[in-house]
DNA sequence: CGTAAATTTGAAGTAATTCAAAATGCGTGG
DNA sequence: CCACGCATTTTGAATTACTTCAAATTTACG
């Protein structure tokens, strides 16, 4: 039916300025969208991706939000990421055709699925899709790297303000409140992805409460002094 | 002449099985390498890639080692990757054209450079040379990603033995001896690494040392228990 | 409204850092 | 070849940021 058609198609989606189609070309955008599949609405905790399973797809975020974790092998868990609306997930699946860790639902979540074969039948045709792709893979990669250097040398409260300043930009980038939202992941989710234990992430928020520079109850943040946790970043 | 023609060409490249012609066909192999530059051999300290530049081609080492590092912006330096031969570095100017990282010489140092307009025209005809570099992508990112984790989660022990490991198995692969070598980067390279000072590398390689597990003179290595330093890995 | 989960707060312990000095290795020139 | 001097590495002692363990408090949800 024209509408659900409508409603498939990238070129009408609220995302489509961060997405995948973020840089192609309305013709190339019409052509992805015939690839790109749907899925229904998941709930919290469901797991879309799973450690070892044969990469079949690449998974983007419609609405929700997701984590990308694992389990080391003394059972702790990590996070690699949180995924916000707009956001691929599932890219480190190239490396050998497998995904290596899970892709787990914070909140009710809805997805796009772009089935791997369909993707890479379409990047032989469109050179923006192509470019688009080593984009993508580019900026995790250089966002792992980046976090990594972070957790080595950056201390507790630094990481922590980092990765709320981020969060602002990027909600920002989502035309949502940059300020004033709620984190859809726990404390212990945080730490994890932080490289801290959730009492520090605790402690660290308490400080900028204290500090003046963030409102705290529970999971809702408000920040009221974005500037003063950014110059925590120049060091 | 016939001769140097031979010994540009991927095909006759000792590094080929590790090299990104790794999983080419023969014909895909022999035109990739008809866009390869072979430079000329730069000296420890010499800068190949400059953070900030433009992203102009992909570096490959063909001998020697490299270092791709940076400084925080509080004058630290740091290190996200040591490169041997057949690894190709830059890949995370995909992100956005420009490099982030500097890309340093450990040691004479011999490389092979595909211009990135080069490549792009390839890729569009080479669906082998395609998947080779989204595997490349993946790869890296799964390493990086990897890394992460491992400096949030892994004590410093821990983290040094799995240097040691991983680099003795990244040796073997190039018909290097895997138990005895010489590391090519300093401890203070190393410590940048690992998310460590210099003295705690230094002080874990010393309780490797008691242990019996490693001989260490100097930037000579030898690993005695290989097995040893593995099972810190399983934790 | 009540119970279990999540978060905060507290106190003690510890691995790694920092600062400092000694020892070793390495390249250079006598 | 050996001696010199500088850079790297090792070793030592004190400090500290973060963790760990434990308990109180708050929040979420049936």
């Amino acid at each position: 039916m024209e509408l659900t058609s409508t409603e498939l198609s990238c070129g009408s989606c609220a995302l489509s300025r961060i997405c995948l189609p973020a840089n192609l070309s309305a013709r190339e955008t019409r052509i992805l969208a015939g690839a790109v599949e749907r899925g229904r609405e998941l709930q919290s905790g469901a797991r879309l991706i799973r450690a070892g399973a044969r990469m079949d797809a690449l998974y983007v975020v419609r609405s929700g939000s997701a984590k990308s974790c694992g389990v080391m092998n003394d059972g702790e868990e990590y996070v690699r990421a949180f995924n916000l609306p707009g956001e691929v997930a599932g890219l480190e699946g190239f490396a050998d055709g497998h995904h290596t860790c899970d892709l787990v639902a914070l909140e009710p979540l809805r997805y796009c699925r772009i089935p791997l074969g369909r993707l890479e039948r379409l990047m032989e045709t469109l050179p923006g899709l192509r470019r688009e792709v080593l984009r993508l893979l580019g900026q995790s990669l250089e966002e792992a790297q980046r976090m990594r250097t972070e957790v080595s040398m950056v201390d507790a409260r630094g990481r922590l303000a980092s990765f709320l300043v981020d969060l602002s930009r990027r909600l920002e980038r989502r035309n949502l409140p940059p300020t004033h939202f709620r984190l859809s992941m726990s404390r212990r989710d945080i730490a994890r992805h932080l490289g801290l234990t959730l009492e520090t992430v605790s402690r660290s928020l308490g400080a900028f409460r204290s500090a003046g520079w963030v409102e705290v109850r529970a999971r809702y943040i408000k920040l009221l002094q974005p500037k003063a946790l950014a110059a925590l970043l120049a060091h």
